[in-house]
DNA sequence: ATGGCCAATATGATTGGA
């Protein structure tokens, strides 16, 4: 089983590389973000075209999440429970059926939050404790359970090039890292440090000032597994090449191999 | 993290992103 995140930043710009993208990685299950569209403007044929079922939370020019699935989805809920004022589409949740039993998995996009001194932050920080909330309900089901996505989130400066560069930002303040590190500490595994220590793992390049050509990246995409599901990890990959492509999203795929079989 | 971008909006300027 393999299951991948991808912030496309528009899915009508990125529609060509994500169905070049899709037949190349091969992935069974793959949680979008940034989709920017309403659902009747998602691109669903194009990928139901390939095998896979579709769900989507998405809205009018930001936000918007989407699920794609080579199993059928036994459910779908969409919305990060906890704040029935929020109306960002942000968070989408499906459970497939596999040979190990229910497989649960969330596509994630953690709000920004800059800039810090403003309600944008507090926000954000509201959000991250929503999360961590939600993980600690599900957590208790003692399911195979990845939650994937944006999450705006340096966890260490080991995750970014010029880590001193983000002093100061939403993305790297320590509010944000005291956040992040308490929703892992709820028993969670970051996959790709689970498998492999090596320095310079980046997710995302800004289009500007030249950062790709730098390689001044950060890792802010992240897959965080259960207990059922990390024990069952067994490789873990960050597409990097994707962004040399025509019209690249500024985020890159990542992807895990889990030995989770089919029904 | 700005010199340099990109996407969506009735759009030729503004907002949001990271």
């Amino acid at each position: 089983m393999r299951i991948a995140t991808w912030n496309v930043n528009s899915i009508k710009q990125r529609i060509d590389s994500a169905l070049t993208w899709l037949a190349e990685r091969q992935p069974d299950i793959v949680c979008l973000q940034e989709t920017k569209c309403v659902d009747d403007a998602f691109p669903r044929l194009e990928f139901e075209g390939l095998g896979y079922n579709v769900a989507v939370h998405g809205q009018k020019t930001f936000n918007g999440v989407a699920l794609l699935s080579k199993f059928p989805f036994d459910e779908v809920k969409n919305g990060l429970p906890g704040d029935a004022q929020d109306d960002h589409a942000r968070f989408i949740e499906g459970v497939v059926s596999t040979a190990h039993g229910a497989l649960r998995v969330a596509s994630i996009y953690l709000p920004n939050g800059n800039p810090p001194d403003t309600e944008k932050y507090t926000y954000k920080l509201g959000w991250m404790k929503r999360l961590a909330a939600y993980a600690r309900d599900r957590l208790s089901l003692e399911e195979p359970l990845i939650m994937a996505g944006d999450y705006n989130v340096i966890p260490t400066a080991a995750d970014a090039k010029n880590p001193q560069a983000w002093t100061g930002d939403a993305l790297f303040l320590p509010k944000t890292r005291d956040e992040y590190r308490a929703l892992v500490n709820l028993g969670l595994t970051d996959a790709i440090r689970a498998t492999s220590d090596d320095p310079g793992l980046f997710t995302f390049w800004d289009y500007q000032a030249g950062a790709w050509q730098k390689n001044n990246g950060i890792r802010i995409d992240h897959l965080l597994l259960s207990p059922p599901a990390a024990d069952r990890l067994r490789d873990a990959g960050i597409d990097k090449h994707v962004r040399t492509w025509e019209k690249p999203s500024d985020h890159v795929p990542v992807w895990i191999d889990l030995e989770i079989e089919a029904k």
